[in-house]
RNA sequence: GGUGGCGUAGCUCAGCGGUUAGAGCGUGCUCUUUAUAAGGGCGGGGUCGUGGGUUCAAAUCCCACCGCCACUACCA
């Protein structure tokens, strides 16, 4: 019970009485100070110790340890153990750093989600989670093990250490998810690393590899140089790249002085070129300048021409079709290729002819297979330029450009300037220039990737249907917004076959054996086995056992296979680790596991980006692996992004010179702050991040603060079950704003179901700023304050405010997390310890059409009278409303006194007459009588009473109740 | 290049075929000192991205374009 800051004490003199001479504002009455103040301690002034400064960098963390210490998550969920379930399942960021803004946007969405969810009656449990392997873990452990001097760890070793990094920022991390006011269950998290979620992730696995999903091929995949690794689809980023692109001359064989013209943007692949492409539909033509031939599309000869400075040439047709049996003079290797005809040569750039390398790009490699190229991929782990056992070593590329390094460093690649050196001393090259193009970077190191083929495994995309089955499984989900259905179906319906080993150490090991021969032995029992020994002594038992050792343990009683003779090295796809939670942590974990399929949530909430990412492995796996979604609703979010609406990456080069941590954010406004600014913008959209914006959402939060603050100071002496006024019997007034906040709490509750958490921003700030505060809180000062304590009239408003305040913090609860359950606490007879364990049922509220049609004519005659009392105030014929008396001439005399009294209610007016005349018309003077010294109201009946001789009627009353 | 999203007052958002386009915040003026590091009132502020079209009527539907953003694509 908030305490009382003074007592009402009649006949004291309080200290402060003497600070102003009163005299002047009592006019006409002959009293002192002391006796006013005397009077105003008869008043009901409010009283609080619910603070109107907000404080949160110091409330909020009190209140974080009290709902620790009174385990309010699972006392929620205890209370809701039997109530319809409602599963958000979280999809894990990564262990590494401190909690992003961006990643604080997320959780926060989440929480809202989950808060709403729980206020309105259901069990709605959440499981945070983490992404433990993969490479920015290892590479940071791998750093610092060199920093320390450790060069030659083994895997094991470097594994316990990247598991130790982990762990020590899932501590952090989760301190900073609690700071923003998440609830859940943060002691019993689940993360990739742990070995029970590696052999479920590896049964999943199993699984696929049974149904002949899984397959290794060699085809060109993602290449990161520095981190020396395969990268999947999701795990590159586009940025702006120059390429030297240049123009060569491949001499025909059997025709001198002729040659087709190419164009390539990665010289460093022309010693791999195997073939050269063409389109059939094309017209082709020879232009002779000087005394060569070049054979190019005659569409763009223009503009090769002009690039390549040919001044004067002249122009014969050539036929396509002879281009079929073509021969060409590779420019600097000794061999010939030939030409394909394919669909992909476009007429826009280049010559129209394309270079094909079968071991550096798809449609190249495609068209190589087509044509019984081999895939040839000239390039070592290193990322440098070498030879390999496709060819004949006399076949391929001169030993001066062995070795060259194909990563750019200061804007200069060594394997394309050796390769351009090459063209121009055997006078090769037409023309080079650089070429301004987004080009697919690696996501960790930032450094442009390359294509390259090498054996890898892959989830074979088109087995059996299975792109279709996706694509039908898509639609059977519900996509908010509505676009990331096309998102999704794009990433599904164009992706190649997903590569999904990773020649890194810090990983779930794909549990593949070589036996002598070198062919891979990958099975699904063997994986089911190598699972349960994962999951009783954790990965790491894959490294640190030699391959006989694990052979032994994992070999099926009835093997008739290969022997095995050494084991993988390679490492699964972080995005296998978290797209297996469905089989790992959803259809696991007792509390969250879905009714009719175990495996499914009702909504994963994620950035968009995850369309591609965990959206698609999720969904992939899940189809593969259990048969279906594991998600009914997917609901994305935009990023953050700064003022000129850049995204704020979180791996973005460069950097920010404010940390763009959630914790800067939450120690310069509070989480509740933080938690109004993601609530009130449309996050579907980008939410932009700027000081502007969130000092705008702080005011806001101040307001909203403030008519909290004030609806409990008027309920200090109320307790609902001794007070409470019955519906029929509240004043016309109160039923009013209980008929306006029962139509908001159904837009709010609407907002709040469709996932709009702006729109409850929006409405429930203007409801407080209009409704609210510019007109029924601006009203009920004069009855809350001068009528009798216990009057009927008191006891109606305050029964309406006690509503209103309990509603208001269940609204906005799931946003304020912390203030809505401070405010909470002050709220008398409230039914629960929080507000989070309380229950937001739909009011039933609604006025009689009589009523509503009153208020109209009421609001109406407000609106049109306000601008003319503010014309009396500009005259200095009133100082404020009470000072004034108003007359009104209506047409007929539809409305009865009691329409009349809240009429001159809702101006705030001491005196108003109404009269019925022709003519619709409105007057304003100065109020007549004397102003009464306790309600201030001007009162013709002042003086009556010999005691009391300063106060009106009602307030002598009022004194007199107040006395008894 | 392709696909998608967005473009309404300084800011955040409503309105999504029908009266002079709304709200809050901010801003200017002002009242109040009984929510007081609070509260009230009044005012200014918009070619509804641009240009066409459909319609009796368009911010709202259609088309084109412009701008911003995201995704996508080895422009070889």
């Amino acid at each position: 019970m908030p305490a009382l800051k003074t007592a009402p004490l009649v006949g004291r003199i309080p200290r402060q009485c003497h600070a102003r001479p009163l005299t002047g504002y009592f006019p006409a009455v002959n009293v002192t100070v002391s006796i006013a103040m005397e009077y105003k301690d008869t008043l009901n002034l409010p009283r609080t110790d619910f603070a109107m400064k907000a404080d949160l960098i110091t409330r909020e963390p009190a209140r974080l340890q009290k709902w620790e210490a009174a385990k309010l998550y699972q006392q929620i969920q205890t209370a809701r153990a039997s109530a319809p379930k409602f599963v958000l399942h979280d999809g894990p960021p990564f262990a590494n750093g401190d909690v992003h803004v961006g990643t604080a946007l997320n959780k926060t969405l989440k929480d809202i989600v989950i808060k709403y969810k729980t206020i309105r009656g259901f069990s709605a449990p959440y499981i945070p989670g983490w992404d433990c392997h993969g490479l920015p873990i290892e590479f940071k452990v791998s750093q610092e093990m060199r920093k320390a001097g450790d060069t030659n760890a083994d895997a094991a070793t470097i594994r316990r250490a990247c598991d130790a990094y982990a762990r020590k920022y899932i501590d952090l991390q989760r301190t900073q998810f609690k700071r923003l006011g998440v609830l859940g269950d943060w002691e019993n998290p689940y993360l990739t690393l742990n070995k029970e979620y590696e052999a479920d992730e590896l049964r999943m696995f199993a699984d696929i590899v049974a149904k002949g999903f899984v397959y290794r091929g060699k085809k060109p995949v993602y290449w990161s140089i520095p981190c020396r690794t395969a990268l999947a689809e999701a795990e590159v980023e586009y940025a702006d790249h120059v390429s030297q692109s240049c123009f060569v001359k491949f001499p025909v064989v059997g025709q001198p002085k002729t040659f087709i013209v190419i164009w390539t943007t990665t010289p460093w692949t022309l010693p791999a070129n195997l073939a050269v492409a063409y389109n059939k539909d094309f017209q082709y033509v020879t232009a002779t300048v000087g005394d060569e031939n070049y054979i190019v599309f005659r569409g763009l000869l223009p503009a090769v021409a002009q690039k390549c400075g040919w001044a004067a040439y002249t122009e014969t047709p050539f036929p396509t079709e002879q281009l079929a049996s073509i021969e060409y003079q590779h420019p600097f290797c000794h061999r010939t290729g030939k030409a394909f005809a394919a669909e992909f040569v476009t007429s826009d750039t280049g010559t129209g002819f394309v270079h094909i390398a079968p071991g550096h790009g798809t449609d190249d490699y495609n068209l190589g297979r087509a044509n019984g190229l081999p895939i040839y991929s000239p390039v070592n782990d290193d990322g440098a330029l070498a030879h390999t056992n496709d060819l004949p070593v006399e076949q391929q590329m001169p030993a001066e450009l062995l070795g060259k390094s194909i990563l750019a460093k200061h804007g200069k690649s060594e394997a394309n300037e050796a390769v351009l050196h090459e063209l121009r001393v055997r006078h090769a090259l037409l023309h080079q220039e650089n070429y301004h193009h987004s080009y697919p970077h690696c996501w960790r190191s930032k450094t442009p990737v390359i294509f390259r083929a090498m054996d890898q495994w892959f989830i074979k995309i088109d087995h059996d249907q299975f792109r279709e089955q996706a694509v039908a499984e898509i639609d059977r989900v519900n996509w908010i917004p509505d676009w990331g259905v096309n998102r999704i179906k794009g990433a599904v319906q164009s992706r190649p076959d997903w590569c999904i080993s990773r020649q890194r150490t810090w990983g779930v090991p794909i549990p593949a054996f070589y036996d002598a021969q070198g062919e891979a032995i990958l099975d699904a029992q063997i994986v089911r086995n190598v699972a349960d020994i994962i999951e009783q002594h954790g990965s790491n038992v894959w490294f640190e056992k030699s391959a006989a050792e694990l052979w032994a343990l994992v070999k099926p009683a009835n093997w008739t296979g290969a022997e095995a003779t050494a084991k993988s090295s390679d490492t699964l796809d972080v995005w296998i680790d978290s797209g297996s939670s469905s089989r790992a942590v959803i259809a696991r974990r007792p509390e969250i596991r879905g009714k009719d399929k175990a495996f499914q949530a009702d909504v994963y909430l994620e950035g968009s980006d995850q369309h591609r990412g965990w959206f698609q492995s999720s969904l992939l796996l899940s189809l593969a692996g259990n048969g279906a979604a594991p998600y009914k609703t997917v609901l994305t979010h935009g990023f953050m992004v700064d003022a000129d609406r850049e995204k704020i990456s979180k791996s973005k080069q460069g950097g920010y010179e404010k940390p763009q941590t959630a914790e800067a954010y939450v120690n310069k406004w509070g989480a509740d702050v933080v938690r109004l600014w993601v609530a009130s913008q449309d996050y579907r959209n980008d939410i932009v991040v700027s000081e502007e914006r969130i000092n705008k959402v702080g005011e806001t939060y101040r307001a909203i603060r403030n008519a909290l603050r004030y609806q409990l100071s008027n309920l200090y002496d109320f307790d609902p079950a001794k007070h409470t006024v019955a519906d029929d019997k509240l004043t016309g007034l109160d039923r009013w704003i209980l008929g306006e906040f029962a139509k908001l709490e159904a837009e709010v509750i609407a907002a709040y179901d469709a996932y709009e958490f702006h729109v409850v921003y929006q409405k429930l700030s203007q409801f407080i700023a209009v409704e609210l505060s510019s007109v029924y809180h601006d009203v009920i000062k004069d009855r809350l304050y001068t009528d009798a304590a216990n009057s009927a009239r008191r006891r109606s408003t305050q029964t309406a405010l006690h509503r209103l305040v309990t509603g208001l913090c269940q609204m906005l609860s799931p946003i304020l997390a912390f203030t809505a359950d401070e405010a909470w606490e002050f709220i008398p007879g409230k039914p629960t310890g929080s507000v989070h364990e309380s229950e937001l049922k739909q009011s039933t509220f609604t006025l009689d059409p009589d009523e509503i049609g009153k208020w109209q004519w009421l609001k109406l005659w407000r609106e049109r009278l306000l601008p003319e009392l503010e014309k009396a105030r500009q005259t200095k014929t009133i100082g404020k409303a009470l000072d004034a008396k108003i007359e009104i001439v209506i047409p007929q005399a539809q409305n009865q006194d009691s329409d009349k009294d809240m009429l001159r209610e809702l101006l705030n007016v001491s005196a108003l007459k109404m009269s019925v005349g022709e003519t619709v018309s409105h007057s304003i003077a100065k109020a007549d009588g004397q102003k009464c010294e306790r309600c201030w109201h001007w009162e013709t009946d002042i003086g009556q009473n010999a005691e009391h001789p300063t106060l009106c009627g009602r307030c002598i009353e009022a004194v007199l109740q107040f006395k008894a």
